[in-house]
DNA sequence: AAATAAAAGGACAAAAATATCTTTTTTTAT
DNA sequence: ATAAAAAAAGATATTTTTGTCCTTTTATTT
């Protein structure tokens, strides 16, 4: 399971991804006030993101963070390895001590087969397609009203 | 994901399953020291599963834990239950605010019938199975040696 | 009946995750 | 240049989870 402070990360980035670019770039205590984060935390972890170079920001006055062309190629799995220890996705869901197909535990079959398929999910689906879905979703929404 | 308090459960609730019988008792010094769980901590969590029936226990000398022809009849879920908050389950995978069809994340379609399948799981597979299922595969191994 | 062994219970401690606050640095606008 | 606004950095606080320890109760064995 993921962390709050990636969960955090995710939501973040998405809300960036259809109300920033550029020349609109967002406070972090906006972000964290629209989507009822909290606020400092929020800036720690939007830092990191920063500093890895998923996302972007500028100092100052009119500063803040947005996503740059190159930022929206980064995929889900990004954001995650960015605040997580990825290393979890290998732990056998019931604890046992090792995951594999020689001892599987009996949620195994079930576990491991999905577990690569959301990591496969996690790591091909960029922001930028995340975007585009969203924006497609809402335009659905628009037309059904 | 599950705590790890409710892996440790379940690891030991299996090591009942195959090393005691009402006759031959296990104390929780012994099996944490077998399966490497910190003792007073196990103590705790065997405590919660006696509580709530999941596990049988008889104190004084020879006394220690065991599993009793119902408590057997007990599932892997009751015994997630019994430590965790399995609201969880509930959560969206990747945090945002409900999981539901209408407005899914983009990996819901991919967790959320998943997560059914595992829970369904949990639910039905009982401890005697497991104890089974183990045997056989244990059975197997030897075989192929 | 007494001694003992083990669970049960409760208080405490450490570590990790989450959350808050303060200061410094940088950039932009004036 | 200066002021202001915002990120960056770092220190601190709280909460939750995990882990430890000590005392009490209870059942068993002698
Ligand atoms: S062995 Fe348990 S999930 Fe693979
Ligand atoms: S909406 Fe995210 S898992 Fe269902």
């Amino acid at each position: 399971m993921l962390s709050k402070a990636s969960k955090y990360a995710i939501t973040a980035v998405l809300y960036l991804t259809n109300s920033s670019n550029k020349q609109h770039k967002l406070g972090s205590k906006q972000i964290a006030k629209a989507l009822d984060i909290p606020a400092p935390f929020l800036a720690k972890t939007l830092q990191e993101l920063t500093k890895k170079k998923i996302i972007s920001s500028v100092k100052g006055p009119n500063g803040g963070f947005y996503l740059s062309k190159e930022n929206e190629n980064n995929t889900l799995f990004d954001i995650i390895a960015c605040i997580d220890d990825v290393e979890k996705f290998n732990d056998c869901y019931l604890g046992q001590f090792e995951c594999n197909e020689d001892k599987p535990c009996v949620v195994h079959h079930l576990y491991f087969p999905f577990k690569n398929e959301l990591i496969n999910k996690l790591k091909t689906k960029t922001i930028l397609e995340m975007s585009n879905e969203y924006a497609h979703n809402n335009n659905l929404t628009q037309i059904l009203k």
